[in-house]
DNA sequence: TGTACATCAGTGAACGCGCGTTCACTGATGTAC
DNA sequence: TGTACATCAGTGAACGCGCGTTCACTGATGTAC
């Protein structure tokens, strides 16, 4: 009945001797699916990823112990994904100005791509970096720690060759990802509200709360209705 | 064995012939403390509630259709208590410049104070404020309306008094509303990061969103060691 | 003032559904001798 | 080179659970006459 199911795997060829881990691949590709398509974490339940890559539900126990862990793992990989492409967009230019702003429009993207891989990274009620006994996910806290750090590190290079009078790069840096974690999330929910174009507001936005320097991107200032129009 | 199911209603009176409709508070009542209490709107199920406040599932169909009317219910209570926070923070005071920022530290306030019903309000897959068939919310959407009006005549009154620079009153209060909704939802999602003081933030965050004109607040800027101190 | 009836505000048992979990099993492939 | 056995990668039936939903019912209260 449901997009997923119509997706269900057939026929399936067992894993060779000793590939068994092979299908922890395949969960996760599963569950990823899944989790795009229906943009529920809900959705993703042991008999729904079995029956997408045409397994039969205790098969995943192997590998992992319930839906939330296949989601963590979902989110690390998700993490990695978005982690690679801050990076690349910072390594894509020399100017520091350039690359702050490209940084963060990469992060717009990835989350406005994927909304439901940017919820159940950013919007679960715990991103479990740490876990329960304050031990870092292994996979997950060091990426976390260093991206984090490589976003900071933009602002600060803009800092030291003067093309930003932010006297607080961490500070500063925080306050441009609450800027920019707004700009996709609260949109993603309301979606019938007049929001105004996302990259045009982001790079004013990073301009204003970076305190970048002249030349910066000029403002274009519009006329709005009294009411904001809807779609 | 859980914290709801531990605050059971035993017995309840059955309304008198004609205030069958009192039964509909009493389902949005303990629906709201279950969302306060479990943090996860999936927790507010038909027979949830009704444990809770000691009637039996079908009872409730009468009054909803189903656990998402409930919700959409609650959101629309809630939504009405912030408004009324905001308006009422933004009376508080006299100068523009001060109810502007009244006015949104009430909002940070509030996500605050209540995590799981602001989660409900601003992070659902999508507010109903219009319905599937385009149709305005009774009750949600003149208020959402009249509250996003508000905050920006808030903005607006500052740049008519020229404390504020802004070109754009609406675009520059959205603006606004991104970066606080980042304040209140990344903090409560990602729980091991150390997250800079938020009203500090809030007010400095507004005073460069809102071009808001000396005197301003002050920045203190810190030092910080080079990686986030864990709590 | 009685009395029969209608209505309202729910109850309580039963149903099917999808879920996670269990447990005995299967059948291919490698290994010991 | 055979053959018995162990291991691996799963299967498939069955279980109990909480869920939304159905349906016949109950019992108090108002209304018509």
């Amino acid at each position: 009945m449901s997009d997923v199911a119509a997706h269900d795997a057939p026929r399936r060829q067992r894993n060779p001797r000793g590939q068994g881990h092979r299908l922890r691949d395949e969960i996760l590709a599963g569950a990823t699916t899944i989790l795009e398509h229906s943009g529920d974490e809900h959705a993703v339940t042991l008999r729904a990823v079995a029956r997408r890559i045409g397994i039969t539900a205790p098969s995943i126990t192997t590998h992992f112990p319930d839906p939330a862990a296949i989601i963590d793992a979902v989110v690390a990989e998700q993490l990695g994904g978005l982690a690679e492409r801050l990076r690349s967009a910072a390594h894509s230019t020399a100017d520091p100005v350039d690359a702050l702003q490209a940084a963060w429009a990469a992060y717009l993207d990835f989350g406005r791509a994927n909304p439901a891989h940017y919820r159940v990274i950013f919007e679960r009620r715990f991103l479990t970096v740490w876990d329960d006994q304050q031990r870092p996910m292994t996979e997950t806290a060091p990426l976390f720690d260093a991206t984090t750090e490589m976003m900071i590190g933009l602002l600060q290079t803009c800092i030291d060759t003067a093309t930003s009078t932010s006297a607080d790069a961490f500070a500063d840096s925080v306050a441009i990802w609450y800027y920019t974690h707004g700009l996709v999330a609260l949109p993603a929910t309301i979606t019938s509200f007049a929001w105004p174009d996302a990259h045009t507001h982001l790079a004013t936005g990073i301009t204003n709360l970076a305190h970048l320097t002249p030349p910066a991107r000029t403002r274009t200032p519009k006329r709005r209705p009294p009411n904001p129009a809807r779609r």
